[in-house]
DNA sequence: TCTGGGGTCCTAGGACCC
DNA sequence: TCTGGGGTCCTAGGACCC
């Protein structure tokens, strides 16, 4: 049996703006853009009490709380603090660690917890200690699994601290909404209230299994063992490489007007392209997408035969794309991004593999010469460098 | 005043290969 | 005559998260 924590900061965006500039202390505060178009990305307490909430347009934020402080985003501060409280727990508590996203985490406390140190405690000195650090305020769930601690994360804030143990479920998770539980979304959660799940309990009850089976095709097993306290214990350490880079944003009036497009599409084709190279990574898969007035999101792909890292080359075929596709469409987005990424040294290696093997005059021999590098090399690209090879010789 | 931007994962059909 | 089965990759769209 483990104990995980989810460690959740509070309001995290505006809370850092309010340590970086004391005089909004106590003021209604929204994180947002300032455009017509913009929405909040977070706002603190004293705003969210007039109603102001993350993904809400900004002129209605401003509507519902006149005195509004509206603060631009400064994501260099949010990942500064970030760092900051995930140094506390790791150099203080545990570094079995797995990082959600800028805001949260989720720690694994079970070697920590004896006779003198029980789980709750520990989570009182972890909050204690970040404050203390940061100046921040989290919320933090305790439990046996992934999903009840972030549930129980959920359900005190700000500074909470919650336990969601098995046989706590039914008084303090069943009689929750649908719509609270974890990853259901907005689209399920009305599914399941139209066919008369209204609570997470109903969602746990043994009598809705072949309910469900039929309102969620496969994952309805995950969902129906969350509900009742099963899952995932096991914390992922990796700070894995992203899947995907991408910039997109949306204009200030609708346009049509391709020279005011192609412009954006080479400042988000720079933005990503600087991400891509900050990463070290090549992409083999070039996507532009666009959202129309009816906020319709339609993308377009290009996969190539290689991987790419020239940026000349990228935003043309970026821009044919773009012509081949959505030329003459009035649009409200425009969005850029790459994926099927691959690390440089991979791409290096590999493209080296595969021209010794074109030049060979005995096919035979070079894929054997090739296998044993492949054994050679740092065993976490191995898997990466056959498959592509498999596919490119194929 | 009219609804952001960064991602991940899944699905389903079609192309293609053996 | 009427047409397999397994696998991978690509594409487009959509659900979900923060």
């Amino acid at each position: 049996m483990k104990y995980i924590l989810h460690i959740d900061m509070n309001s995290f965006f505006a809370s850092c703006e309010a340590i970086d500039h004391p005089e909004y202390l106590n003021k209604p505060l929204a994180v947002s853009g300032k455009t017509k178009r913009s929405v909040v990305c977070s706002a603190n307490y004293l705003a969210r009490s007039y109603g102001v909430k993350a993904a809400m347009p900004i002129y209605m934020a401003q509507k519902l709380c006149k005195n509004l402080i509206v603060v631009i985003p400064h994501f260099d501060l949010y990942h500064h603090y970030s760092e900051l409280f995930i140094n506390v727990i790791q150099t203080q508590f545990t570094n079995i660690i797995e990082i959600g996203s800028i805001d949260e985490c989720y720690a694994d406390i079970t070697s920590l917890v004896n006779a003198k140190n029980d789980p709750l405690s520990i989570a009182k000195r972890i909050q204690i200690a970040i404050k203390r650090a940061t100046g921040l305020g989290c919320s933090i769930g305790i439990a046996n699994i992934k999903f009840l601690a972030k549930m129980g994360s959920e359900y005190k804030k700000p500074m909470g601290i919650s336990t969601m143990w098995k046989q706590e479920l039914p008084t303090k998770l069943w009689p929750q909404p649908i719509e609270n539980m974890f990853w259901i979304g907005r689209s399920t959660a009305q599914l399941l209230r139209k066919n008369g799940i209204t609570t997470i309990g109903d969602l746990a009850k043994k009598e809705n299994k072949s309910l469900l089976q039929k309102l969620l095709d496969k994952n309805w097993v995950v969902h129906y063992e969350h509900a009742n306290g099963i899952g995932d214990d096991t914390l992922d350490l990796s700070h894995n490489t992203p899947k995907s880079i991408g910039s997109s944003e949306t204009f200030l009036n609708d346009t049509d007007d391709f020279d005011e497009i192609k412009g954006k599409l080479i400042e988000l084709t720079r933005d990503s392209f600087n991400r891509l190279q900050r990463h070290e990574l090549q992409c083999k898969t070039l996507n532009v997408s666009i959202k129309t007035p009816d906020f319709k999101l339609h993308t377009k792909s290009l996969t190539l035969t290689k991987y790419i890292n020239d940026f000349e080359q990228i935003l043309l075929k970026i821009i044919t794309l773009y012509q081949n596709n959505f030329a003459d469409k009035t649009i409200r987005l425009v969005g850029v991004s790459f994926s099927n990424l691959f690390d440089n040294r991979q791409v290096e290696f590999t493209n080296e593999l595969f021209d010794d093997y074109y030049k060979s005059p005995d096919k035979q021999e070079t894929s054997n010469a090739m296998d044993e590098i492949i054994q050679k090399i740092n065993h976490k690209f191995a898997k990466n460098i056959i498959d592509t090879a498999k596919n490119k010789i194929s």
